[in-house]
RNA sequence: GGUGGGGUGGCCGAGUGGCUAAUGGCAGCAGACUGUAAAUCUGCCGGGCUACGCCCUACGUAGGUUCGAAUCCUACCCCCACCA
């Protein structure tokens, strides 16, 4: 039977692995833990891999622990020296969870079956955590000299670290054992900063317990132009449909360049490696009609939103980048594309008086600024309803394409729409 | 507590009295070319305005000197290194 780290070896998504963890695989199924901070209300796709590394895990018999960082997400990790880290009350830190959890069931089957996933706090032990045992249980355990050796802490000795972020690794081993301990939790998935830390673990984990503790960490994920990977114009691109629509994160992959979609889809995808090996045989024979791209917005997108909002979703694509005159579409085709852009309410009188194109533009946020919008205009940036404009343009009742809708656009792929109410 | 160094726009980093809304690089946005790609070239890149000009805000914080300060002075805050 093929094991895990095959596969995921097999995808270039393994950066390092503990050297025992193919003979204990090999034994049977294996329990495995990726650390989440909940810090927001949805996970962005910079979250995914280690994700798709966790499902990856269940697909192949073992079970899944989503660790929860409640307690280490009050401490951890302040970057920043003026941004300071908000202390996330109890209940912003369980609406979170549970955002996360919905968004996680698209990746993992949860429950309480052998293989299925769970999900747990680290709040749960920590809050209630003394000092003094803390310090006798895990820090007894560790000597300075090891804990300098680790190049998240040698890296920082320059430009200095808190104690507290200094003690972070001994927090987040202590995590590891006590999964180990509880759930018999043997693996911890990361990405590949956090080895460090997941070797504290192992090593407590050995010391104290006279546990046997596995590590796996993933590549960091940057483009190939280096940038880190996950952003956009817009920032995060995130998988709650109301922070990223299912529109801009299908977008989001289309736009994928083509140094990297072969990479991409062996990391956010589940098609076998020769598929890939095929479908790129495809796409470097035509680039022009990136397949690969295409398959890996279409898998990805209706994984996280589900396989009809990939075809709404396409079809607009498909109008808007298509040759469709806008001016003579009609109504249920332009209906299909405003219900993927953003959209702003006008009024009809508002309409009448007519509205300056730069407000339009501040109005439904595609521009950040008058100033930003008028910029654009003078660059040639903007078009209404697929035609290029100026600043002097005015938006009035001409202006209204069948369902009431005006289109406005920013450079090639940025679309808003104003709806005439009433 | 002492000594030394430092805090500049999203980031890095110049700038030591007016020519500085602040060189340069990165990131970002737009235009051209393409394939919703890359590379390349071009423009923009604090905000506002009844604009070829004006007004705000900005160089850690608060005062001061000066016709004029990111640049000088004072106090304070914070960061770093070494020492105690």
């Amino acid at each position: 039977m093929i094991d895990l780290l095959e596969v995921l070896r097999s995808r270039g998504m393994v950066h390092d692995a503990t050297p025992d963890l193919a003979e204990r695989l090999a034994r049977g199924p294996i329990a495995g833990y990726v650390g989440f901070d909940p810090t927001a209300d949805s996970l962005h796709v910079g979250n995914l891999v280690p994700v798709m590394a966790l499902a990856w895990l269940q697909r192949l018999g073992g079970r899944p622990l989503v660790l929860i960082g409640g307690g280490t997400g009050m401490v951890g990790d302040p970057s920043g020296k003026r941004a300071e880290r908000p202390m996330l009350s109890q209940a912003t830190v369980a609406s979170n969870s549970a955002a996360i959890r919905a968004q996680l069931e698209r990746f993992l089957e949860f429950g309480t079956g052998p293989s299925d996933a769970r999900m747990l706090n680290n709040a749960d032990w920590l809050a209630g955590l003394g000092l003094l045992e803390f310090l006798r249980d895990t820090g007894k355990h560790f000597t300075v000299s090891y804990m300098l050796q680790k190049d998240t802490v040698k890296s920082r000795l320059d430009s200095g670290i808190s104690f507290t972020e200094f003690t972070y690794m001994l927090v987040q081993a202590h995590d590891f054992a006590h999964l180990a301990r509880h759930d018999d939790c043997e693996l911890q998935l990361g990405g590949s900063d956090q080895w460090g830390n997941i070797t504290a673990g192992i090593e407590l984990g050995a010391r104290r317990d006279g546990a046997k503790l596995h590590g796996l960490v993933l590549p960091l994920l940057t483009t190939a132009a280096g940038a880190k990977f996950g952003k956009s114009e817009a920032g995060n691109i995130w998988l709650d449909a109301r922070k990223t629509s299912p529109y801009a994160f299908h977008q989001f992959w289309l736009a994928v360049e083509d140094a990297d979609v072969q990479r991409l889809l062996t990391f956010f995808t589940f098609i076998e490696p020769t598929e890939i090996g095929a479908l790129m045989e495809q796409h470097r024979a035509d680039p022009g009609k990136r397949q690969a791209q295409r398959r890996l917005a279409d898998d990805v997108t209706a994984r996280v939103h589900g396989a009809a909002a990939v075809t709404r979703v396409a079809a607009a694509a498909g109008i808007l980048f298509g040759s469709h005159d806008l001016t003579t579409a009609d109504e249920p085709t332009l209906a299909m594309v405003t219900a993927e852009v953003p959209t702003r309410n006008v009024s009809r009188a508002a309409l009448a008086a007519g509205i300056g194109i730069i407000d339009a533009l501040v109005n439904c946020e595609l521009a950040a600024s008058k100033g930003e919008a008028r910029r654009g205009l003078d660059g040639g940036g903007f078009s209404v309803n697929g035609v290029g404009v100026d600043a002097a343009r005015v938006l009035t009742d001409t202006d209204v394409l069948r369902g009431g809708v005006i289109l406005l656009r920013k450079g090639k792929r940025n679309w808003a729409a104003l709806r005439l109410e009433g």
